[in-house]
DNA sequence: AAAAAAC
């Protein structure tokens, strides 16, 4: 088996891997590092916890290990489409770093130019970016590219989806056509192909096997929900909600609740705290400082629920979530595996209860699809429809308020803060504990064509054609583990 | 049925 100790990396390089704990490397490292280290263009098709970002970082270090940045001219460039990812790559470079002399710069939105600037001036080595915000210095003249002698782009398929691709190529095309690109996506919608056939030459083909289902640590659960009335949906499914995390009891030690829109995030997280649950807010109309202090309180376990909406649902690194809720079924089938893919890692057990409205039927049905695989139903505890004592009459404008979010001024979520009082008086006796009803279809054999849930002559290619687990069954390498410095906290500098 | 990202 193949050590890092084996690959040709710079030896500062690999006593910071060791001294992280590392030893063996995950396939995707494994295969993309020799090619990488020989100057060739590399072209990965993986998702996140594969161990994606070492195997661009440990190169990338390697190769800026001789000679040194000059000013407003980096070296090597790092794209990422979120930035939390961005972030995170940022943190993976000072590990990886450690022990070389190398600089680099965060380059994201919602913070502040100065700091940024400062860095940039100075000359960094490495600088790692959302799109948006290095245009946005270079058109500012702050910044040349012509320096650039590596440059990553992480999660192009993610990159299409939010509108990316013309300012990727554009940055590509603002970069000396000499330089090393390594290039990731989970999958390869025609509009990337093209991208890659542009921008790559010759490159490495990496392919991590793709996995089929959910992380089998995960134990999932589908709950049924029907309101009682249509103008009480919203607060009925915050009440099933309630006492499906009472259900979980001592075994739910944090969570992760994911809406499908934002004002329903913060909605929902306004509801949970004035419950006294430990509940606050993430989505990207939260200020950024904002983001980051409430990721950092999860990680440190400061914040037992983290209401979020789908920026938190890839790629992000968050140790130990006991639960992952879906408040929301996601509309895209590929968006329920990576957001339960936030939970069951590194190899400890999890569980993701998806809560579904009858409404909701055909995007189950899509999942299930993707899954190839029933989800389970769980039994649901206290029914709405025994309760009707919630909800009285006095607080009617309160709750229609809360359930028509959309009719309302967004930004404001002012709504939530009306919502019934009555909810909490009664704690309903909840007993029967979800019990998964094992699922009735055969589990179908994993790697057979496996029919795929999307209507496929599609306008656009979104998404992933392709979006299988991120989260493979065992772990090797840098998989998915978490290591130590993930947990600090990260700021633009 | 959405979210994300630049000011």
């Amino acid at each position: 088996m193949t050590k890092f100790s084996d690959l040709k990396l710079d030896p500062k390089v690999l006593k910071a891997i060791a001294e992280a704990g590392y030893e063996t490397p995950t396939p995707i490292q494994e295969q993309a590092i020799p090619h990488a280290l020989e100057g060739r263009d590399v072209l990965g098709i993986a998702q996140t916890g594969t161990g994606k970002t070492a195997s661009f970082t440990l190169p990338m270090i390697t190769r800026l290990g001789r000679g040194r940045a000059r000013a407003r001219m980096p070296r090597s460039l790092v794209l990422a489409p979120t930035r939390e990812l961005a972030a995170q790559v940022a943190e993976n470079f000072d590990i990886y770093a450690k022990y070389t002399r190398l600089t680099k710069a965060l380059l994201i939105g919602g913070v502040a130019f100065g700091e940024q600037d400062k860095l940039i001036d100075r000359g960094v080595d490495v600088l790692i970016a959302t799109p948006g915000r290095l245009l946005d210095h270079f058109e500012r003249g702050k910044l040349l590219l012509t320096g650039v002698e590596v440059m990553v782009v992480d999660e192009a398929d993610r990159m299409l989806d939010m509108g990316f691709i013309p300012d990727i190529e554009r940055i590509f095309k603002l970069t000396p056509f000499t330089r090393q690109t390594f290039f990731y996506s989970a999958t390869m919608p025609p509009e990337i192909e093209r991208l890659t056939n542009t921008f790559l030459q010759g490159p490495a083909r990496v392919e991590v096997a793709r996995q089929a289902t959910a992380s089998e640590t995960i134990e999932q659960a589908l709950v049924e929900f029907r309101p009682s009335r249509r103008d009480r949906a919203a607060s009925e499914k915050r009440r099933r909600l309630r006492d499906l995390i009472e259900a979980e009891g001592e075994r739910l030690t944090n969570a992760i609740i994911f809406c499908n829109r934002k004002v329903d995030v913060d909605i929902l997280a306004k509801s949970l705290k004035k419950y006294k649950l430990d509940a606050a807010p993430i989505h990207g109309d939260l200020d950024q400082s904002l983001r980051t202090r409430t990721l950092d309180r999860f990680r440190n376990g400061e914040l037992k629920f983290l209401i979020a909406s789908d920026v938190a649902a890839r790629g992000l690194d968050v140790p130990a979530v006991s639960h992952v809720f879906n408040f929301d079924v996601p509309i895209h089938p590929e968006d329920y595996v990576h957001r339960i893919g936030r939970t069951g890692r590194a190899g400890r057990d999890g569980k993701a209860v998806t809560i579904a409205a009858p409404a909701d039927a055909k995007f189950v049905t899509a999942i299930e699809d993707l899954l190839g695989k029933p989800l389970p139903r769980a039994e649901s505890p206290a029914q709405t429809a025994d309760a009707p004592a919630e909800d009285t009459p006095t607080a009617p404008a309160a709750d229609t308020a809360a359930a028509e979010p959309k009719r309302r001024r967004r930004g404001k979520p002012a709504e939530a803060k009306a919502q019934p009082a009555p909810e909490s008086v009664q704690p309903e006796p909840v007993k029967a504990e979800a019990a998964p009803v094992p699922a009735v279809a055969a589990p179908e054999p994993e790697q057979t064509a496996r029919p795929r849930a999307e209507p496929k002559p599609r306008a656009q290619p979104r998404r992933g054609e392709d979006k299988r687990d991120d989260r493979r069954g065992q772990v090797v390498g840098m998989g998915d583990h978490v290591p130590d410095f993930l947990l600090r906290e990260f700021r633009a500098s």
